[in-house]
Order: structure tokens, then sequence, then C-alpha cells
DNA sequence: AGCCAGGCTACCG
DNA sequence: CGGTAGCATGGC
């Protein structure tokens, strides 16, 4: 919690995860509607090791044909498909994915999955069912990407090969099982890292050093 | 030019 | 089982 207050009080709420095309800083609200959740749902697969700016690419060509619902994913030949999700990288396996993630929306008629559930499908690992399930549909899990595992190891909260659920149970079981400080926190850790945790930087005492003076203040 | 990006699956030993 | 090649485009 020290960390997450030292955080938001540095950058302040991020409004995670971005919807149409924009973010909503403080608005836990999000998603408002079904559209708006599977919007998110195509934005986690769609993102999978890329960035974001070439996924907001790809769901503009998927909107822009109004294919951003399950009935017209699944109706959208191949060809189409991968075409409008190309700029989003790994289309061939993606344009697949996608199917599948509308498969099990469309059958769900608004109940929310499981986690299991979700897991079982194919394309959806860890960090994209925590993902869906606490930016689409509300619920605590605390979502471990690239950016939280960097941290999280370089401050010494966690071992260098600890593995996802290890992850995930760390900050779930020192944190008050709330989903807006969930997807805050998440948000926060990811902002983070970008600056001083990626690319080169990644793993540099600077970076940890920067850490412990923006906890300070 | 070459590394990196908000992973996952399949396959290797 | 733990570890990793392959997947593909766009940004810097």
């Amino acid at each position: 919690m020290a960390i997450y207050e030292a955080l938001l009080k540095h950058y302040g709420p991020q409004g995670w995860w971005p919807v149409a095309g924009s973010y909503h800083p403080g608005d836990y609200g999000v998603p408002k509607n079904e559209e708006e959740a599977f919007e998110i749902i195509v934005g986690a697969v769609l993102t999978q090791n890329t960035a974001w700016t070439s996924v907001e690419r790809a769901l503009e060509n998927l909107r822009r044909i109004e294919a951003l619902n399950p009935c017209k994913i699944l109706a959208l030949s191949w060809d189409v498909l991968k075409s409008a999700i190309r700029p989003a990288g790994f289309f061939n396996q993606k344009a697949i994915y996608l199917r599948e993630v509308a498969l099990l929306f469309a059958g769900l008629k608004g109940r929310t999955p499981s986690r299991k559930e979700l897991m079982s499908v194919k394309g959806v690992g860890n960090e994209t069912a925590d993902s869906i399930l606490l930016y689409a549909y509300k619920r605590p899990e605390f979502v471990i990407d690239a950016y939280t595992k960097r941290i999280a190891t370089a401050l010494g909260l966690a071992a260098r090969g600890a593995g996802y659920m290890e992850l995930k149970d760390l900050f779930e079981s020192n944190l008050p099982r709330d989903v807006a400080l969930y997807q805050e926190y998440h948000a926060l850790l990811v902002e983070h890292a970008k600056r001083f945790y990626s690319g080169k930087a990644r793993e540099s005492s600077g970076a940890f050093v920067d850490f412990l003076r923006d906890l300070s203040y």
C-alpha cells in the first residue's frame, strides 16, 4: 500500500483501460455496457506482446467496419479479420484468438466467466484472463505483466524466477480486495515501469534509486 | 540496423 | 516439469 500511495501521489490516477480510443482517469465505472466490455476483451488479446499504439490502429480498423462485437467477429472472413488487426502484429494467431473469445463471449449472455473458463480459451493465458476479469468484468484479480514483474524483482519483493501466480499472490495477499485499487495500482506500475524499467533501462540501479526518491515524496 | 513492445502456444530436453 | 522458439508489425 505504501508503494501504491507513493505512485498515486506522484503520477495521479491513470485511467486504464482505454475504451473508445481514450482513457478515463478516476472513472472506475468503465465499461458501462456489454459493447465496451467486449472492446476491452479484444484489446486484451491484441495487446499481447504489442505496443498499445499498434493496438489502437487495429481497434480503429475493427470499429470502422463495425466489427467490435462478437457476432461480427465470427462472421468476418479470415482475410478481412486479419487485415483489420494487421497493425497489432501476430495477426494469424490473434485472428484465431479473437474468434475464440468472441465465441465464449457470445455464449455467456452477460454472465461473468470464471477464471478457469477464460484460461481454457486458446489465446487466453494468465495475464489476459486477469485483464479481462479486472477491467471488463470488474472482478478483483490483480494483473501481473512484464513491467510489474520487473518492478517487483528490482525492489526485492520477489525472486527473479518467480512465476505468474506467485507474483499475483504477493500483491493480492498484501492489499485489500478492491477492484478500483487493483485497476489503478496496475496502471501506475505500468506508467512507472515505462519510464524507468523499459528498453535499455530495465533493471538498472538508476531506476531503483529513482523509485526510492518517488517513495520519499 | 536492431532492439523492443501491456503474451501465448507448442514443443523441446 | 521448466525453459524457449516462433509469431509480425510499427516505433524509436
